[in-house]
DNA sequence: ATGAAAGCGCTAACAG
DNA sequence: CTGTTAGCGCTTTCAT
């Protein structure tokens, strides 16, 4: 069944049936009607391949991300696919589960399926595979990591106001032995906590001396909190986590030492991912919209597609980040 | 860039470049590889949507689920993907939020894309919008709630090995007043899963009066441990869940109440998502494992599609269940 | 073994 | 306002 079919039956030309579907203002509204009224009887749905060849245009948009099972993304794969419901397009998403060849095979699928743009939320991708995608002109945008290009839309990610407002927070609460559990080194993002975090003691005069080191999983949280609670130095009263999942395993591991969250430990974590809010206690944490993310995301790539005449000098897009008030934090308890 | 760009560089005819791609044994290998070395140079990708035109075959399996934000799917969306991956093809996902709009939008996205299958796990459908798809022949799997029919797969789940696991389990902890809180009523699974726990208590004379809905997130969790204490009757030593996200409410209301898990209190979960491992304490439930389902149900794809001849009688396959031990179980406490 | 040519289903000039 | 027709980029007969 086809556009010829349609014709045939609804006594027009194939040209009428492609107007009257695509809803041509300048169509017959009588043979408009025929026209829907056969497609209807037959249940005939376009073929999308065939569109999207003589069109130029998938109306498919890439969403590479580095890991699906990781509980940061879901919602952002969520709200992308409602706003590529809401604006008739598809999702090609592909997770590169950190393998350089996954990654590779990413770039080519999108490429062999001729997608309309691809945002790119890995937190960290060789430049190498870039250049296909650029060579292509595919319009692309970044979260963090992006390089400034042409048809390269960025959304940079304003870690200082969620960090300052949770270092500060922490204060207020008199703890001055504030502990931070970075993120792995060679993670752009986590770096740039860090810095936020070193940046934000220093303003109201702490040290940021006791820093350890994470990877953003549960397990690296609880090795963590144990490196810290081993430390022959004044142990902290509070911790600041690069991620939500860091924080959820210092809250697990805490429990089994049986150190009480929040009377002897304050934690904050970083991300709001939903499960934030069902720790035992909820958790404090530094909101970085996941769903606002993916509107930024999707909002980049419908305007460099829809209009690709316009200011193509890469725009940015700033997502601003801050804290959540939950009940992982109390007072300092004894000085 | 095109094949025919390809075939002009490298002195041949569109045919056989097209040979030399999909690897046609027949071609010379002389010919191949100064294909091959010009598609190389010229970073040359097939377009996939003018090969499905012709072929008559996407490439795309569609993907059917609830909710990618409920964590029982991001492990099956991954295998899935993983699985598409080594087989080149691509998982067109979509998520109903469970919305008859949205479920209705997606098969019509499925077959406008003209999927070569459909994996449909939602748990629950609607018979009618098969039609469409069972009119266009495309190849269905469904999880537990599939007609039987030609062309469509069935995994079915037994739910009974793995709670009688549960069941008995409690039971050699001399546990004898178990509650169960079960999932809503009008899912087929969370129906199976409440007859289970009945006939496995029945089974060793157990009477399972101590049943409480549910509905199947962690808030219902919490609301249905609130129910189950405020009864006038003997309370329960130990509670089986219709799956984890329940159990883990009701965790997180126990710990508010100064309920020691598992001293108090023997909680088991259904499903053994990931985050059942990361609970306070690891949480003992019943694996329904979710690589293992979405194995199958691209094996189901798979073979539905690359043999369309063969034994179209709607194959049944079957997970089993069984009891995962962690540490949310104990001896009960006093009789 | 290779090439010429038809055609997959649709859209978009162009003509009328 | 409607119809005719030429492709979109590829695979696949059918000849050679």
């Amino acid at each position: 069944m086809d556009i010829r079919e349609i014709a045939r039956r609804a006594k027009v030309s194939t040209a009428t049936v492609s107007r009257a579907i695509n809803r041509v203002p300048t169509v017959d509204p009588q043979l408009s009607r025929r026209v829907w009224k056969v497609v209807d009887e037959l249940g005939y749905y376009p073929n999308t391949q065939a569109r999207a060849l003589v069109s130029g245009r998938s109306r498919i948009f890439g969403l590479i991300v580095s890991e699906i099972t990781n509980p940061f993304f879901p919602e952002i794969v969520q709200t992308f696919e409602n706003l590529a419901v809401e604006n008739n397009y598809e999702i090609l998403l592909t997770s590169t589960v950190h393998d350089p060849k996954r990654m590779e095979s990413s770039v080519r699928r999108m490429i062999e399926r001729r997608v309309d743009g691809v945002a790119i939320l890995t937190f960290g991708m060789e430049e190498s595979l870039l250049e296909h995608l650029r060579f292509r002109k595919v319009p692309l945008v970044f979260v963090d990591v992006g390089p400034d290009a042409p048809h390269i839309a960025n959304i940079r990610i304003d870690y200082q106001n969620g960090i300052r407002q949770a270092v500060q927070h922490l204060a207020a609460l008199r703890h001055s032995r504030i502990a931070f559990i970075a993120g792995p080194h060679h993670l752009k993002s986590a770096m740039a906590r860090r810095s936020a975090f070193q940046h934000a003691m220093a303003e109201i005069g702490l040290p940021s001396t006791l820093i350890v080191e994470g990877d953003h999983t549960l397990e690296g949280g609880m090795r963590a909190l144990n490196e810290l609670i081993g430390m022959r130095r004044k142990q902290p009263t509070a911790i600041l986590c690069s991620n939500d999942m860091t924080a959820i395993g210092v809250i697990r591991e805490a429990y089994d030492h049986e150190i009480k969250i929040p009377s002897d430990l304050s934690i904050i974590g970083f991300d709001d991912i939903r499960l934030a809010q069902f720790t035992t206690p909820p958790l404090t944490t530094v909101q970085m919209s996941q769903v606002e993310l993916a509107r930024l995301a999707f909002q980049a790539l419908m305007d460099e597609t829809e209009r690709p005449s316009l200011a193509n000098r890469g725009s940015e897009y700033t997502l601003v980040t801050s804290l959540i008030l939950r009940r992982s934090t109390a007072l300092a308890s004894s000085p």
